[in-house]
DNA sequence: AAGTATATTGAACGCATGGTCAATACGGCA
DNA sequence: TGCCGTATTGACCATGCGTTCAATATACTT
């Protein structure tokens, strides 16, 4: 058989990863509520026990859990196709498209993270980490938001390049949430419509065939 | 003394309303985590039991408390003046403006919001609510869209009334969140940039020193 | 084969929660 | 004043939680 055996001894390093994959499992199944030791010892198939021997506290394994999340939620990646885009705000539409994308098609993903968002609000180690992934989410685009100011400074008059950074990470976490809470939305033609938008914005002409039209 | 004393009796209608308000103070300083039974009942003034015996379950008074919250949350006042401004995209930007310094000055009310948010991805009762006072917010901002959308069609091609009225609702929820999570920055600015943005996005000269500068 | 270090178990503890209910205190009424 | 309906109390219950820990099983070493 395949993977550990209950009951036999295991590598640290493989029982904290069997650990919080099951944790990762139950949360996304049924939210951070549903991370309980037990719940989480019993998909793992080991003690309850045995969890905090690993993790130590129940919070440390939220951590983890949350580590987890946000290397797939923020990680942006700016792509070999997007680095050649040379029109500044083509690249910066393009860079959006593809993480409004990229958020709406892991809705479990995201689901978590709007939970982990709301759980910062009042346990400081979470809120921690979020703010500090979100700065760091934030920075990310805001070189591509410099260059767009450079290329044409009558565009947006008396914008910053953090302020336009910070505007369109609000703008893809208040999209990606909605599309989870309100799911009878046409959430392709939703994003469709913001990608306009966007592009309208940037003064670009809205791709008609393009980008998330080609996943139909 | 003032009020009702505690150990006598009152009326029905008042002790609901003592207890919904003790429910909601403690939410509003500690979450809604904070709302148990034999807290609220201390806050009031009043034996655990009572608080059971007014409201039947601690869901039923989270409802309560909720509809507290969204009353104030979601209920868009389209006043005089704004009704009396004749462009309608000048109309709609002043309608984002009042809103966005609404929720920016109420963190509180705003904080609540974003904690039953997340909470109604797994109660189905929240969930439910949520979803009814977010479709009537965007219900609100329609018709003006429709304006906007009728009186420049070459605006934004392709965009329907309906789906330019769900990216407001998304834009200003993602705003005010995101003021939330992180008060290091600049709210106003934020702000500021956000409406230069959206300005921009209706053709509509930035004002300079109007609006949200005027509270400086 | 014997010994040792440690991964693993599962029962137990202390605590907090939502909810129940018999007893009680109170206010209006005859 | 005495009675009655009900608002009010606070102890109590069952449940579930995170956590602890002595006992046990396992793998590695000699």
């Amino acid at each position: 058989m395949r993977g550990i055996m209950p009951g036999t001894k295991a590598n640290e390093a493989v029982r904290r990863e069997q650990i919080r994959a099951a944790a990762y499992g139950l949360a996304a199944e049924s939210g951070l509520r549903a991370i309980t030791i037990r719940e989480v010892a019993e998909r793992a198939g080991l003690s309850p026990g045995l969890v905090l021997f690993h993790y130590g506290s129940k919070e440390l394994l939220m951590q983890a859990v949350l580590n987890c999340v946000l290397e797939t939620t923020t990680a942006l990646r700016i792509g070999s196709e997007i680095a050649a885009i040379e029109a500044p705000g083509e690249q910066l539409l393009a860079l959006l498209r593809q993480e409004m994308a990229r958020l709406s098609g892991e809705p479990l993903l995201t689901r978590l993270f709007f939970e982990f968002w709301s759980a910062g609000l009042w346990d400081p180690a979470i809120g921690a980490r979020m703010k500090q992934e979100l700065d760091r989410y934030r920075e990310a685009f805001r070189p591509m938001a410099e260059e767009v100011l450079n290329a044409d400074p009558d565009l947006f008059p008396g914008a910053t390049a953090d302020g336009l950074a910070a505007v369109i990470v609000s703008f893809i976490k208040g999209c990606s949430v909605q599309s989870l809470i309100e799911p009878d939305l046409d959430i392709k033609g939703f994003l469709g419509a913001a990608e306009g938008l966007l592009a309208q914005l940037l003064r670009i002409p809205a791709p008609r065939h393009a980008g998330l039209d080609a996943q139909r």
